[in-house]
RNA sequence: GGGGAGAUACCCAAGCGGCCAAAGGGGGCAGACUGUAAAUCUGUUGUCGAACGACUUCGAAGGUUCGAAUCCUUCUCUCCCCA
């Protein structure tokens, strides 16, 4: 085991907020000390099993702190995730059945454990303890906070002095959470920067109830491809880890030069030395900005595919935005001489609907065979075509 | 419990009997420019139909009217003030 100076200094690496860091010592000391690993906790949401590179900046933290020798527990808020994470859309959400959560909890670890190694991890739910508890429990958690205190937290205080609705059971999100910490007597608890008042609450629960208060640990949350949002799956601005070398090579790409060494920063395992001076060679022009962030995506999906993979993402995207080539592996799609194109694009689902086909169509975004189409209110002859749609849609078209 | 305000398309927001498929902004999509960058500019943005058009949509359900997002009734939800 690594001295406790040392586990410190990759702890921080990356990390927007420590609380605090002299406990985060004391307890890495202890920790040294009696030879026992400190409990390492992060929660996750059950009704968004599709992880995308958002989370993955934690979980790469989770990786730290496992390979430092800490135990890692990864919590499903199966509980929670009735109540939904306050957001301001004040919408509750559908309970999840147990078949559901443990569904979805499944898909968690296969992807969840391409980075943390599954024999060193905990996994636990929340409802373990949530359900065990009744009434007067759920009163009595809820004593423990007050309403002044609650409304510290920005979500909340914005949403209460902009006249918007704020539902009482929103305010049991943070105390459960807390009180998991408790159930979990966990050490460390990380979060993204969101969750820092959540994290909080778990430190004064767990010292109401004797427990040495956990240290809060929050990352920064990474910014979706519009480079202004945070990465999420309903704003449809993420990279799923899931998905393939080709579309995650494409959406890397597509990314501002900015944004992208903010990707460097929290995704790649780059030195800080090696990102200021790669930031420095973009600057002078002695590095094409284009390439870095080749590099960039080359290095995401070796993570979650293989270097094999990437180089040919890499190949793939060259041969179509760069040569202007057609893709290698593109659908293929089989039509007759009386189908109109609008039926085979609808057929293709290249647009979520007929109008829309025609839309893009009349602002020049269908080919065939690289001539705009103005019109698809067409039929095409016998033979073979390529046809594509707005940037990224491509098919070979067979009619006869 | 009493009084007041409000609910409009993906989001914000105008409209307050026919000219409303509904202004404006944001976002999305496509095009130009590029490095599939970003920024900028242009177009477009309910569905179906080649097109004239038809159909569905302004919280829900009824009603008035030749005609309703707009008026009336009931209901649901939200916010504010007083208690």
């Amino acid at each position: 085991m690594l001295r406790p100076e040392e586990q410190m200094e990759q702890i921080k690496r990356g990390t927007e907020e420590i609380i605090s860091e002299e406990d985060l010592l004391k307890k890495l000391q202890k920790s040294y000390d009696e030879g026992k690993p400190l409990r390492i906790k992060a929660g996750f949401d059950p009704t968004a099993p599709d992880l995308h590179l958002g989370h993955t900046v934690l979980i790469q933290k989770l990786k730290h702190f496992q390979d430092l020798g800490h135990q890692v527990i990864f919590l499903i808020g199966d509980f929670t995730g009735m109540i939904g994470d306050p957001t301001g859309k004040s919408e509750t959400r559908k309970a999840l059945t147990k078949e559901q959560v443990l569904a979805n909890a499944e898909t968690y670890k296969e992807q969840v454990f391409k980075i943390l190694d599954p024999e060193k991890t905990e996994v636990a739910f929340n409802s373990t303890w949530m359900e065990a508890m009744n009434s007067q429990d759920m009163i009595r958690l809820a004593s423990q906070y007050t309403v002044a205190r609650m409304l510290e937290r920005d979500d909340f205080s914005k949403r209460y002095a902009g006249n918007k609705p704020i539902s009482i059971h929103e305010f049991l999100y943070p105390l459960v959470q807390g009180y998991d910490s408790v159930a979990l007597k966990s050490d460390v608890e990380l979060g993204g920067t969101d969750q820092k008042f959540n994290l909080l609450v778990g430190r004064d629960l767990q010292r109401s109830h004797g427990q040495a208060p956990q240290v809060a640990l929050t990352m920064p949350i990474l910014e979706g491809l519009d480079g202004v949002n945070k990465m999420s799956k309903s704003l449809n601005n993420y990279i799923g880890i899931a998905e393939s070398p080709a579309d995650m090579f494409g959406k890397m790409m597509s990314i501002s030069d900015d944004l992208m060494f903010r990707y460097y920063l929290l995704l790649s395992d780059r030195t800080l030395a090696e990102i200021d001076s790669l930031k420095k060679a973009v600057a002078d022009g002695s590095k094409h900005p284009m390439e870095a962030k080749k590099e960039l995506a080359v290095e995401i999906i070796t993570r979650f595919h293989s270097a094999e993979a990437a180089a040919k993402a890499r190949e793939g995207f060259e041969k179509i935005f760069s040569k202007h080539e057609n893709p290698d592996d593109m659908e293929t799609c089989e039509a007759k001489t009386d189908e109109k194109l609008v039926d085979i694009i609808d057929r293709l689902k290249f647009a979520p609907s007929k109008s829309e086909a025609r839309r893009t169509a009349k602002a020049g975004g269908v080919y065939i065979d690289g001539n705009k189409v103005e019109s698809i209110d067409i039929t095409l002859e016998k033979g073979e075509y390529v046809l594509r749609v707005g940037k990224k849609n491509f098919a070979r078209l067979t009619v006869n």
